[in-house]
DNA sequence: GCGCTTGCTGAATGCGTTTGCACAACGAAC
DNA sequence: GTTCGTTGTGCAAACGCATTCAGCAAGCGC
């Protein structure tokens, strides 16, 4: 038996936790009001039911004082939103990701919600998938970032049922949310142009990752260079992963192989920037000898020897189109996801391309 | 007077949300057993109260059927516990704090945790710093990482008052707070010793960034070339913003003014990386006219034309220690912050290193 | 046979809010 | 002087779960 004579408050343990908690109804207790009173100031809710602007003063002055916060907890409990958003990203190890963070968790927070940031293993491991969801459950609604692979989006579909949902870089197969995204078609429509105006005829693309865009990206590669009257693009067609290293080995391969492209355009930066290294490495000089197309624009492009000329994807744009949709849905869940919602990139000219030597001009 | 004949439930709105949330008074009743019994089953409870092996059986059964995942709101309520650390984050558009993001998020992971993304304005933004401390009460625990300006480390104190709190890259002047680092004097003297004994004289230390970390590396700088027998080596610091192009400009200047030195020491990555930038548009060559050398490891540091000397952090090892020193706080919120944790970096030589030139050498 | 532990379960309470409803006080309108 | 609004305020019921307490069978020793 335990004996709990000091208190006269009930014997329920303290749950572990910093303190006694400030609550409303101490403070009302303070004030001589009761909680409901000190919750409707400070909720906001006062537009419905009035209250004395001096009784709102005092709390309001008594609440400053103690530096008292609700509790977050039991507030979502009670109005079922969180202002919390769910991000589920691909890899945010990836520079590009890695943005795009930055630029959706700013805009988050103008509209008063904060990030919660999700990972979905490359294996879309079952444990990890599990306490994912369980963490997701916090979240008003979910942003999935990047092609998730195929797996993911499904026990995503189900873990998230009936939770607001956006798609960002999904890549081609729109699935069943809405989704924004660049406009792939044309990005690399630009870098094609750019290239085959500039008189390349060998011309390769380096596909950073096996993603829904990098598929999208290349097969525009492939129309885009038939439209120039090209025959078999798809002989120029390199796969590497979408890291540093992985590129930069792959495209030393290709360089040092017969029948060196004198463009390389890369699905990513990250992949470009691999393949500057491997010219480097290689001792083929950019641009001179070779010209490399990247496609993000990260802010790395600016700065790296030679500076990349890339296809730039207006991230703000990107980030507000996204944030604002979710919100939308947020607000009204029936909503239907409605169509792709595409934004329009446009071409950087940097210094990685040039004319090609003489030898291989037309 | 609104009529709610419809339905004989309480007529309280439901919280706009997806349809009605499936509870766990709900499976009970379609299994004829209390919602009590349901939790215990649910929460792991049951070791301290058997349930039948029987009625579990039954109830995984229906709930792995259903989907049914308990809410995570009530949960936090009840328990006082969300699962939610908060990551508070000076710059996220740092590719190396985007690194240390991606480590910690996987730590925390593993620990069952997810994390919520903070940002701190760097003009400690009054509005946004409320709304932070909001979002911040959803959390367990938080991680500091970088150096907070001073006012924002100072409200935030205030904010989170007795919630456990971790530092990482405090630099020097350690708060109240538990804190993690790196061993910023030892990881700059490897830098020192490494372009002295290449025979430079003439060393220069690019500072990215006021912060803490920072000025204690200049620090180091300083002393560790005082220990070499260097005379005024403060002479040689110079002071930019911690990115790219910043970084390029302060070099670009600083190698056209005359007395150029032959070794760049750099407080981190990304000012190394503007200043290899700001060498290839001058036209001096790296590292054959001159070294530079960076701090931190970025995944790019590998990638750069030449690649770069750096100072490793074991970004592993410090959000490990971080997580699990914060998971320590948590289960024991009255503990003492401790002396600060530090680890050992250590120096990574690549391409962006030589001997000075003939003319400079001893 | 009687108590007493043991194993399992349900009822009830609390977590800290929000919010529908009731109600008191007070003028204004009849 | 009743009858209505109005304006403030308090009471109490959710929100969905964890947890305590009490209860009820069965099992066991005596």
């Amino acid at each position: 038996m335990r004996l709990n004579s000091e208190s006269t408050k009930p014997a329920r343990a303290q749950p572990a936790g910093r303190g006694t908690r400030l609550t409303m109804k101490h403070i009302g207790e303070m004030l001589g009001v009761s909680q409901s009173t000190v919750s409707r100031v400070l909720s906001g809710a006062s537009m419905n039911v009035p209250v004395a602007p001096e009784t709102r003063e005092r709390i309001l002055r008594l609440v400053a004082e103690l530096g008292y916060t609700p509790n977050p907890m039991a507030r979502a409990l009670s109005t079922a939103r969180t202002g919390l958003l769910g991000l589920i990203v691909r890899d945010i190890n990836d520079p590009f990701f890695g943005l795009a963070v930055a630029e959706l968790t700013a805009e988050a927070r103008r509209h008063g919600y904060s990030v919660v940031l999700g990972h979905v293993g490359s294996r879309a491991d079952e444990a990890i998938a599990l306490s994912q969801a369980l963490a997701m459950g916090h979240c008003d609604g979910v942003i999935l970032l990047g092609d998730l692979r195929d797996q993911s989006r499904l026990w995503l579909a189900g873990a998230a049922r009936g939770m607001p949902l956006v798609g960002l870089w999904q890549g081609g197969r729109a699935p069943q949310v809405a989704v924004v995204n660049v406009d792939n078609q044309k990005g690399v429509a630009l870098a094609v142009e750019h290239i085959v105006d500039l008189g390349h005829r060998r011309i390769a693309f380096l596909q950073g990752g096996r993603t829904g865009d990098g598929l999208e990206r290349q097969a525009a590669f492939v129309n885009a260079l038939r439209a120039r009257g090209f025959t078999r693009p798809e002989q120029g067609i390199h796969v590497t992963a979408n890291e540093f290293l992985a590129a930069t080995r792959s495209v030393e391969t290709l360089l040092r192989a017969g029948g060196r492209p004198t463009a390389i355009i890369a699905s990513t930066d990250v992949a470009a920037i691999g393949a500057l290294k491997a010219a480097s490495l290689v001792g083929v000089r950019v641009p001179e000898q070779l010209s490399i197309v990247g496609f993000d624009d990260i802010p790395l492009a600016e700065v790296t020897v030679p500076s990349l000329t890339t296809v730039h994807q207006p991230m703000r744009q990107l980030s507000q189109l996204a944030i604002e949709r979710l919100l939308q849905l947020i607000a009204n869940p029936s909503e239907q996801p409605g169509k792709p919602q595409m934004v329009q990139p446009k071409l950087v000219v940097r210094g990685s391309t040039a004319a090609p030597p003489r030898s291989h001009s037309r």
